[in-house]
RNA sequence: GUGCCUGUAGCUCAGCUGGAUAGAGCAACGGACUUCUAAUCCGUAGGUCGGGGGUUCGAAUCCCUCCAGGCACGCCA
């Protein structure tokens, strides 16, 4: 039931405007008690030619309340709907309970294909923060996009190219311990690599062995080919712990060196264009006419560069998947580069490159910390999820949970917990890391939804005798509308999310359903009531643990039945 | 220097395609566990929406300007 809709076509019906506008104009009042619906009657006035208090006022004189309307008022130049609660309830709770989990999709994707780039971290370097912001915003972009009806493919464009393998090889030949890199890839390739960059400040020709290495390993070289594999395998391996871990997975591993046999095209093909231009003996594109520094294709030595392999990705994912939007979900810090080589395609003729999206988040700064991957200076996801497992585990002495479940329960809770603390803000505001704010239990967090979706399958274990068929027109209580109110717009909040590649739209509403659901715990008693309110309201906790558990969903986020 | 982003309660943030008294969470203070898990709930207090102009019936929201902070600006990605 399309409450929306309803309220436009009467108002459509009395006045001579278009529906279409008119359901563009209607706002949820923030005031409950003000109406459901309201049309605010302040742009009419030019049209009309009267006082937007006047037009309201007219308006509901012609408006007639129906079995979806029960009432019509005019308020300060307001034209405020009221909806029929006992119809509205059922409505919305019987759609829930019979859809499900599917409740809230759509088809509005229409099978289209939606391409997101994302986590993409660089082998042989440590998954840091940064990587999982990347991750657990393509991840829930997928799940969004997907319940919309879009065919979506994930791709994990790997860091596994360039000149840092060259150093990496020359690292492993001077000071590489086979057994230490087996146990522990990651740490000692790192440590490895942070001691090339110390002794190459002492001794510059390591750099030069390093670029003879990286020439080799694109020249096919067996024994560099063999390295890169080995250190490609390994640090695959590690990745697929984390990703397993946060429930993730990749329809496509293509990452940078996937494309290095297809850059030639694309320089040809700006060659014909005629659109490549010399400059101290690298290619360029100018961009000057669009107000932005030249775009580098080819470098001065003749090596290929980021560049020129995100335009050879672009072209081959939309040959391959013909896609409708193409998103990479990269840091604001390259949002220059992004601009430069969109740039570049649609001066390339591909029309579609008005579709490549960029899906930018801030930077996560750290207080005291000066973190880089040269110096070794690392947060190490895998630390921050195990640190907030730990501090879950602590606090479930009290739990009445059995022993063996304590550990896979902490496990959701602790990873729900970081994912939510980095999805609940907007994805573009700068974060400043903090264990605290980021294992914060209470409150707006992880824990809070993850305890809320767990009190709500309690009572559902422990009620019995319920009524087939639930009367909810009992659902009177003033909390309880707003729950069912707060459920209705499921479906326009994920729309919105989308529309604004937002995951923290979605949070904050699983945060606000949740805060009403406890509301509603404190104050409204289920199992002694009597028999018919009872079934109503078991009946409305099933509908709010299925949208809850939804929203988790939707976040990349598992549920947990108890805690 | 140029471009982009940010500035809302003590702290962390929503609200920003203009609309009805600016909302949460932490922290503070006061209450609620013999009754569905108190990781909860209820209440109190807390704001020149960075400053100043402008557009408008109406601005936290749009425009201009200034201030403060961050990021990016050719051969790393």
């Amino acid at each position: 039931m399309d409450y929306r809709k309803i309220v436009s076509e009467m108002i459509s019906k009395a006045s001579d405007l278009e529906i279409d506008k008119i359901e563009n104009m209607i706002e949820v009042p923030a005031n409950s008690e003000l109406g459901d619906y309201a049309l605010p009657c302040f742009k009419l006035a030019s049209i009309y030619r009267k006082a937007p208090v006047l037009i309201a006022q007219e308006l509901a004189g012609k408006i007639l309340p129906d079995s979806h309307i029960s009432n019509i008022q005019a308020v300060n130049g307001y034209l405020n709907f009221f909806v029929n609660k006992e119809s509205f309830s059922a409505s919305v709770l019987n759609e829930i309970l019979e859809k499900k989990d599917r409740y809230g999709d759509d088809t509005v994707g229409g099978e289209q294909t939606v391409i997101i780039e994302s986590s993409s971290p660089n082998i042989a370097k440590p998954f840091h923060i940064g990587h999982l912001c990347s991750t657990i915003i393509g991840q829930s972009l997928y799940r969004l996009y997907e319940s919309a009806g879009y065919k979506v493919v994930r791709i994990n464009h790997l860091g596994d190219w360039g000149t840092q393998f060259g150093k990496l090889i020359s690292a492993y030949k001077r000071w590489g311990d086979d057994q230490a890199i087996q146990e522990e890839p990651i740490k000692e390739l790192l440590r490895i690599y942070v001691k090339f960059h110390e002794e190459a400040e002492k001794n510059p020709e390591l750099e030069e062995e390093a670029r003879r290495y990286f020439k080799n390993l694109e020249d096919g070289s067996p024994e560099e080919t063999r390295l890169w594999q080995w250190f490609k395998d390994l640090s695959l391996k590690e990745f697929n712990k984390l990703y397993n871990r946060l429930g993730v997975s990749f329809d496509s591993y293509n990452g940078e060196s996937f494309y290095s046999d297809k850059m030639d095209e694309v320089v040809s093909l700006l060659e014909e264009k005629s659109l490549l231009k010399e400059s101290d003996q690298a290619k360029i594109v100018d961009l000057e006419p669009y107000n932005m520094p030249p775009c580098i294709i080819v470098k001065s030595d003749g090596a290929s560069i980021y560049a020129t392999r995100d335009i050879a990705a672009a072209i081959y994912r939309k040959r391959t998947y013909d896609f409708y939007k193409n998103i990479y979900v990269v840091g604001i810090p390259q949002a220059l580069h992004f601009q430069q080589f969109f740039k570049v395609l649609e001066l390339m003729g591909c029309e579609w490159s008005k579709d490549c999206v960029h899906v930018g988040f801030a930077h996560v700064r750290f207080p005291d910390k000066k973190l880089s991957t040269r110096s070794g200076n690392v947060i190490y996801l895998e630390d921050v999820l195990d640190e907030s497992v730990n501090r879950i585990k602590e606090y479930m002495t009290n739990t009445k949970l059995d022993e063996d479940m304590i550990e896979p329960t902490a496990e959701k809770i602790g990873i729900g917990a970081v994912i939510f603390a980095f999805l609940k803000r907007s994805r573009e505001k700068e974060m400043v890391f903090s264990w605290e704010e980021t294992l914060n239990l209470e409150g707006e967090s992880g824990p809070y939804i993850h305890y809320t979706y767990a009190r709500g399958l309690n009572i559902l274990r422990k009620v019995e005798g319920l009524e087939d068929r639930p009367d909810f027109s009992l659902l009177k209580e003033k909390v309880e509308i707003a729950i069912i109110q707060k459920l209705s717009v499921l479906q326009e909040t994920i729309a919105e999310a989308i529309s604004r590649n937002e995951p923290m739209v979605i949070a904050r509403y699983v945060i606000e359903l949740s805060k009403l659901f406890n509301s509603f715990y404190n104050s409204c008693k289920v199992i002694t009531e009597e028999i018919k309110l009872k079934t109503a309201r078991a009946k409305l906790i099933e509908a709010c643990c299925i949208v809850i558990k939804k929203c988790l969903y939707l976040l990349g986020i598992e549920t947990v039945d108890a805690m």
